[in-house]
DNA sequence: GTCAACGATTTTGTTGACATTCGGGTACTT
DNA sequence: AAGTACCCGAATGTCAACAAAATCGTTGAC
């Protein structure tokens, strides 16, 4: 794939554009150092995968995510990751429990020792590799992508004082039911799991009407 | 959008394009009068859809869908159509309800004159009104990619022989529980029917190992 | 007769210049 | 002073030519 695409895609996804930034083509192909041509390609590419928003002869910038877009994110979200799960409980081998175990245990002490970052990054992990596990290529690239779309609010939620101690227990309790092997039980944790973040999101839109 | 890439698009579904052809860009530009830029601007869009392959210095093609990939994306459509239908029981008006019932009267004259591609039709237009009706939109933009992306194998499953009938009940079920505002069942019904043509292209695949 | 190297052709990738469009600012009118 | 028409600048959209890469056919050697 294009280069230039994943460049400007990570720097959308590390806050280095902000919602609402205008992308100008010149600039960017300054910055990155490549025509203008790779950026038009760049843009188009992120539109259709919903980070970028174009307007005819006006350009294109980050696009704003909603907190009700965002909760609906989350829902789908939801039951791809639960579909994910389940077949993550059904093709997981021995190594990969020890795995999901292990990361369980960092998650625990990163917990403890008050590792907000660590903690974040622990959990994108987790999630990757269930998503790999489940060998669903079509469910993984869509929550990859979902995920994309509302990094920024993932990220409000992940500096919540006092969510990583209710997170952690629902990862463990995924974590429980794939190595189980138990499918639907599974599925039933990470939807509970996700529920949870939904909540946290209804309720800090509800905080903030507008 | 782009007018281009949703000519495009559409001829691809239409199987104006086959699975595997080379979309050239020279000869694209001119079957659609327009410039290459706007060609690979379409095709660059079309890739991240999923509806295209594209391979370096090597040009596009029409992306091949396996057997097992159209499982996985109905899979996936499963769980999100199943999302969609709960939703419109939620939000479904009484003139959304006679709507659906009249869809699902069609669909049972179409069945019974033997109509496959009336049915065929209908089958499209419950589906999609179901997903304007759930107002969740962002499971209605992946449920219309994966469609989109399964296209040719949704054909080869309309046209067999006996179909229409279990599908229609399956439809009608769907229906009752939306206009019950039952969630759960909505949800179930989708499930269900969704189930069932998996069923269907597992045993083709495996009718058809090579 | 087979294989490898070479050249021609086709196709994609890239660059630069030009056209078009939109927004804002200015000057002019009332 | 308010409103309107106009013009200019900035950015996007479009086009054509050029460069680079890959494929295919041909030629020649063994």
């Amino acid at each position: 794939m294009d280069m230039i695409t994943n460049d400007l895609r990570d720097d959308i996804l590390s806050g280095r554009f902000a919602p609402g930034d205008r992308l100008l083509e010149l600039q960017l192909s300054e910055q990155y150092t490549c025509g203008r041509a790779a950026i038009r390609s760049a843009i188009v590419a992120l539109t259709t995968e919903g980070l970028v928003e174009r307007e005819e002869n006006r350009g294109a910038t980050v696009r704003r995510i909603s907190i009700t877009e965002a909760i609906q994110i989350t829902e789908a979200r939801s039951v791809l990751e639960s579909l994910i799960a389940a077949q993550a409980a059904r093709h997981a081998t021995e190594k990969d429990h020890a795995e999901l175990r292990d990361i369980i245990e960092q998650m625990r002490t990163a917990v403890g020792n008050d590792e907000g970052k660590a903690y974040s990054e622990l959990n994108r992990v987790l999630h990757r590799r269930l998503r790999e596990m489940s060998g669903h290529d079509i469910a993984a690239e869509l929550v990859a992508n979902l995920r994309n779309r509302a990094a920024h609010h993932q990220y409000r939620l992940a500096v919540m004082p006092g969510r990583s101690a209710d997170s952690l227990e629902q990862h463990a309790a995924i974590v429980d039911a794939v190595v189980a092997g138990d499918e639907a039980a599974a599925a039933a944790a990470m939807t509970a799991h996700l529920e949870s973040v939904i909540e946290v999101l209804h309720r800090w839109g509800d905080a903030n009407v507008r």
